[in-house]
DNA sequence: CTTGGAATGTCAACAAGGCTGACGTAAATT
DNA sequence: AATTTACGTCAGCCTTGTTGACATTCCAAG
C-alpha cells in the first residue's frame, strides 16, 4: 500500500498521491472516529460539543472553566451554551475555587460520569480494534504521526496535562 | 510513550490509558489538520464543506453528485448549497453526462482548481511535515491504524475510488 | 407507449454550534 | 481605590447540517 521509500541520506519521498492518500484517510478515519458516540449522544439529546466538554472534565476533574476554552478552542459563550446544559441536567457540577474563588471548578457527577463512560466505551472499542487490526508497531507510527500533526500549543495539551488538581 | 506489549499469543495488551491517548491523539491532530485550510478559505469566504466538495471532485473529475453525496455523506440539500456557490463563482462547472443525461458530473474550472491547489498545498506541507518527522515506519502504521478506524463503506470510498471517468 | 423510478434541483423551516459585541458581577491584584 | 481576571449572559449572526414537500427530466421496463 503506502510505498514510502528513504533515500541514502534518511529523507522520506512522498509523491502528492501519498499525501492525498494520508489526507483522505484522516478524513474518513474521523468520520468513523466520530459516529459511534454520535450514535449514542443522539439519543440522548446531546451533540459532540457536550462529548468534548464530557471527556475533558472527566480526564481532569477539577479543570477551570478557562483551563477548558483553552483545550477546546471555542469562545466561553459557545461552551457555556454546552456546560449550562450538562449542568441543568446533572451531568456536571461546578466547586468554586478554594484558593481564587472566581474559579469554577468542574467535575462529573455519577450521572455524567455514566455518561462519559458510554461514550468512551464505545469510541475506545473501536480505537482498540483497530489498534489490534494494524498491530503494535502501527500503533507506535499512528501516534507519532498524530502528534507531529499537531499544533505546538495543542501538542502540549495532549502531552503534559495535569491529572486532576483538586 | 505508548507503552503496547505484546503478549505470546501475539495479542496487543491495550490499557484504557493508552487508549485514551489515541482518542485525544485524534482530536488534537484533526484540529491541525484542518487549520490551514480553514485560514486560506475564510479569506475567500469558505467553509470546510466547500473544501470537501472541491477536494473530491479534483480527485474524481467527472463524477455524479450522486456520487458525491454518497462520499461526503450529507442531504443532497446540504451539498447543493455548497455547490451552488461554487457554481456561481466559477469553480466548479457541471456537465450533462453523456449516456445518462440526467447525471451533472462535476469537473473543476481553472479557477477551481487554483482554489483546490492553495488548499491542498497547505494541508500537504502539514501531511509531509508530519510525516518526516515521524519517520516512513510511522507512516505505514499511520495509514494501517486509519484505515482499520474507517467504516467499512468508507473504507471502500478509500481504497477504490475510479480515477476520472469522463 | 406509458409508467415507475432515478437523478437532480429547489423552497421552506429548523437546529446545533460556531462567532462577535456588549454588559454585569464578584473576587483578586496592584 | 482602581484595575484586571474569571465567569456568566443577552442578543444576533453565520455555516452547515437536518426534514419534508414538490417539480423536472430522463431512463428503463412492462
Amino acid at each position: 500500500m503506502a510505498e514510502t521509500t528513504t533515500s541514502s541520506e534518511g529523507l522520506l519521498f512522498l509523491t502528492d498521491e501519498q499525501l492525498r492518500k494520508g489526507i483522505e484517510a484522516m478524513f474518513f478515519a474521523y468520520r468513523g472516529f466520530t459516529s459511534d458516540p454520535d450514535r449514542i449522544l443522539e439519543t440522548r439529546d446531546y451533540g459532540r460539543a457536550h462529548h468534548r466538554a464530557v471527556h475533558f472534565i472527566n480526564r481532569s476533574p477539577g479543570l477551570t472553566v478557562s483551563q477548558l476554552l483553552a483545550i477546546l478552542g471555542v469562545t466561553k459563550q459557545s461552551l457555556n451554551r454546552v456546560l449550562r446544559t450538562l449542568f441543568d441536567d446533572g451531568m456536571v457540577e461546578a466547586r468554586v475555587g478554594r484558593t481564587d474563588k472566581r474559579e469554577r471548578r468542574l467535575h462529573l457527577t455519577d450521572k455524567g460520569k455514566g455518561l462519559e463512560r458510554a461514550l468512551s466505551d464505545a469510541q475506545r472499542a473501536r480505537m482498540r480494534a483497530a489498534y489490534r487490526a494494524a498491530g503494535p508497531q502501527a500503533v507506535q507510527g499512528f501516534r507519532a504521526v498524530l502528534e507531529a500533526m499537531m499544533d505546538p500549543e495543542m501538542r502540549r495539551q495532549y502531552l503534559g496535562f495535569k491529572e486532576s488538581v483538586e
